[in-house]
DNA sequence: TGAATTCCAACTAAACCGCTCGGAAATATT
DNA sequence: AATATTTCCGAGCGGTTTAGTTGGAATTCA
């Protein structure tokens, strides 16, 4: 039960794409470089955000990545999902509402695994990298105050 | 982001056997069949069960398996993290705070990890396997319902 | 004794993870 | 026009994990 790098990378690529945003496009050796993530696995995981249109790209020099949309409108369960596929604890609860799963008893665990999930999809889907960008601001304030006590 | 199937036949296993508490030993075949997972696979699952004192056995013949608590007494919690590991999307939330993870940027995403986890522990933490024999009656109540309608 | 059952250790095929490598195509700069 | 920069694309690869299988020893009941 972990995300792979693929999400968590992403998550952070993406997250560094925000605190840019609106500052025309930002080329990937920088973020690989920011975020200490290998720069060529970068390129694969940044491809795939861009075919789901959380990212756009400029070729060339100068060239590089932006978001898509506003942090606003992007939240970490879009970039999660495109990233990792679908996300659920088992198969029996995961979107696409797939295969058996009619014994009675199993049934019942069905049941767990739809509490995790909703739990998780919660999170995700409410938070935005808007809102990871107001967590920084609190934790930067929350550190100039502790530097001056 | 999905459980192995350790932690999901594990699961159902544990959810036979609280089906049967207080019946004496369970034979795993009977386990395994009425679950339908392999024997001998269950057999190495029940093993990590048996050493992290969930379940204990009785060898020989008529021997089996039987919950080491009762039902009201058993987690979710307990049973998929004794077969999964420690749980939480990213090492740096997982249970021995572990490792780096001191760069300002990533401390956002940390944040967002943090309340996976958080919402993740919350269900699994508080779900018995007592709870899930509630689920399956009321299931069974429903089912009836509908049967006479 | 014989059958049933847990216990134990080793093996394995396939998938997935986390990359690396090499090069083609596009664009800005000089 | 030449060059440097950058995205784009596909292939390969070693290591780990998954989801088992196999074979047999030890224990206990009948």
């Amino acid at each position: 039960m972990k995300f792979s790098t693929k999400g968590r990378y992403g998550l952070k690529a993406m997250f560094d794409l925000a605190t840019h945003y609106g500052e025309g496009p930002i080329a990937l050796k920088n973020i690989a470089q920011r975020q200490e993530i290998s720069e060529h696995y970068l390129e694969q995981l940044i491809a795939t955000l861009r075919r789901a249109k959380l990212v756009k790209s400029v070729r060339g020099a100068q060239g590089g990545y932006m978001l898509n949309h506003p942090p606003e409108e992007i939240t970490v369960g879009d970039i999660i999902r495109s990233l990792e596929g679908p996300i659920g604890p088992a198969d029996c609860v995961m979107d696409a509402d797939s295969e058996e799963c009619m014994n009675q008893d199993s049934c019942v665990t069905r049941l767990v695994w739809a509490r995790i999930q909703d739990s998780v999809s919660e999170v995700i889907d409410s938070t935005t990298l808007a809102h990871m960008l107001e967590d920084q601001e609190r934790i930067k304030n929350k550190n100039n105050y502790m530097f001056y006590i």
